[in-house]
RNA sequence: GGUCUCAUAGCUCAACUGGAUAGAGCAACUGCCUUCUAAGCAGUAGGUUACAGGUUCGAGUCCUGUUGGGAUCACCA
């Protein structure tokens, strides 16, 4: 039984004892111990007075009593006005270390919960294919691969999905620049990854339309006029509308031109090492919903007008009337995504579904979930929108059409160079192949990256600095890994010392208050993990990976391992640092944030 | 304008969901490598938690208002 049940048990003896109440074990909240106080477990007996007919002093110091005499596991305590802070005894701890070493040799990491049964989809990442991934898509693919993976350690059953929207006047866009002024050019040909070449036809696009607007304005158009005027527009509609009607030459070209998207894509996936399960095209669900519709308005949950446009009326929930079919029949956005959460369902029948797509969409997954809720799907009550905030960069806003998107590619190549040069910098690979310093060059960069967006609350708006992204040191993953590495070092040289680390610690004489400390994070690991979980946050991951990693460096600095004398002290202390390894290992995994045995 | 949201050290972020003297990193300064990896450790300095009220044993956290950012309110996706 863990440390915590054991106590709130032993408060609700004491209030059934000493004031014959009956206080549940569920209604006790104890929190953990400020550092400047003995103890590492605190009640807090300020709204007991009433129960206890005392002050809340004399409470705390009954209570405190109360357990040291009964509990078996509080040693002592101390009172600082209504705060009863609990010392638990050092065989407490060590018996809960040696659960967690013993769990290394089962199947199931320390911390992650068995199979519970439920699933849930999450769907991350969402491009378009006219142009590469940049900054604004690493936030929702770091954040979606992380949470899938926080929510397997819970015991769920995780299907990752991606949204790719593949079609639209956008894509046209690109295609029609291509057709112009392309000349045949491919990835092969030029060189370019593909999603970087279609993002340059897109920008051409972009270029000519300005032009051209500009010289029909400069004729004497208003420049309204002139934007439906061009040429370049009105080709891309008409490109638009020949692929709806599947035009051989058409589709063919946009299935070229997005087949070297996907290339790039993947490459770019591969670097950052996130893949999913499924992979959904707007081109095969931009239809789907009509019929969604036709249920709504035969349930009489939406309305046709006069002019044959089908809308829902929200008014009773606090937000608009909204618009799922056009006049002229055909669907918006919302309507395809009413239409796809419902294959989805079908595909998959989840028990929660989390949509990781940024705040700006807010009210549109408002207005989804309430149409659900009224359409009355089963599913509905398990929607979620892990809605994160925006990137900014010190310069300001990123806008695409102004060129101030950080590009995703170029990020990672910087923030692996950067490792690159720091880990030259301190001569830290002898010994390494030219394979094996890449791979670890890969590790810290992408990992550095990683960490930099993960450790911030997901809701809030962040900023992104290039230049502190790059650091490898302070709060930063190759912090964590080199801790991670150092003990690798330990482990390796205890492996050639022939050093056991099976043994029961339970006898040991005393513990360092450092030794004392990284055993009670690792205790914390299984909480931090469900917390992950329960406010979608792998922020809380990864301040728990830095805080374990810190109190370890304090251990390894403070305590000597290989001159201890006794065995048993020295044995506990590489199972120690063992589990701490294992521990960590495992934080960084729920991260997406590979270790290095060596840097 | 309506709605939503944010404001904490010079900068970037925390604060166990209402608890004790608000904590880390970066930047600055001081120490510690003949000893398990110094990408580390220890320390100094830095705060009227935007502002004004309120709620209570207790407020960075909840409520009201003010100021200042951001998002959204399309027959775009």
């Amino acid at each position: 039984m863990d440390i915590e049940k054991r106590i709130k048990l032993s408060i609700s003896d004491a209030f059934q004892s000493l004031y014959h109440h009956t206080l549940p074990e569920a209604d006790i909240k104890l929190q953990p111990t400020r550092k400047e106080f003995a103890g590492s477990h605190t009640f807090v007996t300020f709204s007991y007075g009433r129960i206890s007919k005392q002050n809340h002093q004399d409470t705390a110091q009954a209570v405190g009593s109360y357990l040291r005499e009964h509990s078996g596991i509080v040693r002592d305590f101390n009172v600082v006005t209504g705060f009863l802070n609990l010392e638990i005894a050092d065989n407490t701890w060590l018996e809960v270390f040696e659960h967690i070493s013993s769990s290394q040799q089962s199947a199931l990491p320390f911390g992650y919960q068995p199979d519970n049964g439920q699933k849930v989809m999450v769907e991350f990442s969402s491009p378009n294919t006219n142009k590469p991934l940049h900054l604004g898509h690493l936030r929702t693919i770091f954040l979606g691969a992380s949470i899938s993976r926080i929510f397997s350690a819970n015991g769920y059953e995780v299907k990752k999905v991606n949204l790719v929207n593949d079609r639209g006047i956008h894509i046209c866009k690109s295609m029609l620049a291509y057709q112009w002024f392309g000349k045949g050019e491919t990835p092969a040909s030029s060189g370019i990854k593909g999603d970087h070449l279609v993002g340059k036809y897109y920008v051409r696009f972009d270029k000519a339309y300005k032009q051209e607007v500009a010289q029909l304005v400069a004729e004497g158009m208003e420049e309204a006029q002139a934007k439906k005027q061009s040429s370049l527009m009105k080709a891309t509609q008409d490109m638009l509308q020949k692929w709806e009607q599947g035009d051989p030459e058409v589709v063919m070209l946009w299935k070229t031109m997005n087949g070297w998207v996907y290339e790039g894509f993947d490459t770019t996936y591969k670097r950052i090492v996130v893949g999913f399960d499924k992979i959904y095209y707007e081109s095969n669900t931009y239809l789907l919903g009509k019929s969604v519709v036709e249920e709504g308005l035969d349930r009489q949950v939406f309305t046709k007008r006069a002019d044959g446009s089908v809308w829902v009326d929200l008014t009773d929930e606090g937000l608009d009337q909204k618009l799922l079919l056009r006049s002229d029949g055909t669907s918006v956005y919302m309507t395809q995504d009413l239409g796809t959460v419902d294959m989805r369902y079908h595909d998959f029948p989840f028990d929660k579904m989390v949509y990781v797509v940024g705040n700006e969409q807010d009210y549109h997954f408002d207005v989804l979930f309430k149409i659900l809720k009224k359409l009355s799907r089963p599913y509905a009550d398990g929607l979620y929108h892990l809605s994160y905030g925006m990137v900014d960069l010190p310069s300001g806003k990123m806008k695409s059409r102004e060129g101030t998107v950080v590009d995703a590619d170029d990020l990672i190549q910087e923030v692996t160079e950067a490792a690159r040069a720091q880990t030259e910098a301190l001569g830290k690979i002898d010994g390494f192949t030219k394979e094996q310093a890449e791979e670890l060059y890969s590790v810290l960069g992408t990992g550095a990256l990683k960490y930099f967006i993960l450790k911030v609350d997901p809701k809030k708006r962040m900023l992104f600095n290039p230049e502190e992204s790059v650091q490898l040191q302070g709060n930063t993953a190759p912090f964590i890994q080199y801790t991670y590495a150092r003990i690798s070092a330990i482990l390796r040289k205890a492996n050639d010392l022939g050093i056991e680390t099976g043994g029961r610690f339970a006898d040991l004489a005393t513990l360092q208050p450092a030794e004392l400390e990284v055993i009670r994070l690792m205790h914390e690991f299984p909480q931090k993990i469900a917390q992950a979980a329960e406010d979608y946050s792998p922020a809380t991951v990864a301040q728990y990976a830095y805080d374990l990693a810190k109190e370890y460096n304090r251990f390894y600095t403070e305590v000597s391992i290989f001159s201890e004398e006794d065995p048993t002290a020295l044995a506990f202390r590489v199972a120690l640092s063992q589990a701490a390894a294992a521990v960590i290992r495992s934080a960084m995994d729920l991260l997406g944030i590979q270790v290095p045995e060596r840097m």
